[in-house]
DNA sequence: CGGCAAAATAGAACACGTTTCACTTCTAGT
DNA sequence: ACTAGAAGTGAAACGTGTTCTATTTTGCCG
């Protein structure tokens, strides 16, 4: 990503901070970036791409601080509770911005196919690294055998997770449910 | 509801199903409905109600065919996956349309947020249902006791079918995998 | 019937995502 | 330094959701 790109992706972020998504006007933001608009044009297909480069950003921000050391908990259910407070509360501590990601996340975009998926393995390998209680980072050096049923208990986390993260974005909730509906799903799933 | 706002839900339920999202112009809308942009706006604050209005109408369609005689099998994995299955196979049998429903449900309009609500709770009252083999229809009627754990497991299912509902929508992956998240799911959670 | 308030209509107007274009500025290679 | 092509720019233009307005139609009450 060049200069051009990561002052438009910056500015996208700013913007949906302070306002939400529809505040990021791509006028504005071309403006504030000190780019013409077309310039934004060459770099991002659309306003979805833009804020998947900054959900791309923030989330790879946010992963790398939570699995720098291995995961605090004796047990595995700690163990999760503790990512998912890390990643949820580094997001909602924006929440016009989380929203706006989820948006994107959630929008459908089939030209943004790859890089949702993206997001979703990186969650899932962070909660499947909490759950054997290693630090993200090993899953990468790792390789081989990964315990199929871990998989997919991981797997339902994240999409509660995922679910709960859209219901909250929605208003169906407050951001607390996020997290209280980790723990319910744990509580059946894992027996630390 | 009256005629005028029928006629512009069916158009838009037509034109979604036909090419999808995009393809519901509220302009061709307004046309086909024989009516006045005006009197779309005066029945619909937004595009998005239209659409929501086309899922509550098209998903009490369906639970009602579901719920209609008590859920067959004689466990209950074998019951939560049939509705899961019914329901899967009711909205997909029309993926535009179904893409397009599912991007409403997800935009985090929060005018609509009332009828999501009601969306997730009936499903998650037909799931109920089914874990217990009951019909989903006297759930209105017995009032009181519901056991909690039943309701979180049904509230676990309902965010694993809509997490993996949005990522189909976003062409993570095929249709089939709805009901194989689901399968999974009640491996870890019904004992039957 | 005659008239009036409510509803509907046609169509203009506006905002913003996206596309296009004619022009200018950079930059790399000689 | 010169030049060709790439990249950037400013501005216009288009599509579609949404709003607004002036006019017409409808349905009801006396």
């Amino acid at each position: 990503m060049d200069d051009r790109a990561r002052r438009i992706v910056e500015t996208a972020v700013a913007l949906a901070e302070r306002d939400g998504y529809q505040a990021v006007r791509l006028r504005d933001v071309a403006a504030t970036a000190q780019v013409a608009l077309g310039t934004v044009y060459k770099r991002f297909a659309s306003k979805e791409e833009i804020l998947i480069a900054a959900l791309e950003q923030e989330s790879e921000k946010l992963v790398a601080k939570i699995g720098k050391k291995p995961v605090p908990g004796d047990g595995s259910r700690e163990r999760v509770h503790f990512v998912f407070s890390a990643l949820t509360k580094g997001l909602l501590r924006r929440p016009n911005l989380a929203k706006a990601l989820v948006r994107s996340l959630a929008s459908g975009d089939p030209n943004i196919t790859e890089r949702v998926a993206s997001f979703h393995a990186l969650i899932t390998a962070m909660v499947m690294a909490a759950i054997r209680g290693e630090a993200a980072s090993e899953q990468a050096e790792w390789g081989g055998d990964v315990d199929e049923r871990e998989r997919t208990i991981a797997s339902i986390l994240q999409n509660v997770w995922f679910a709960s993260f859209v219901g909250w974005a929605g208003g169906l909730h407050e951001g607390s449910q996020l997290l209280s509906d980790i723990d319910k799903t744990t509580e059946l799933l894992l027996t630390d």
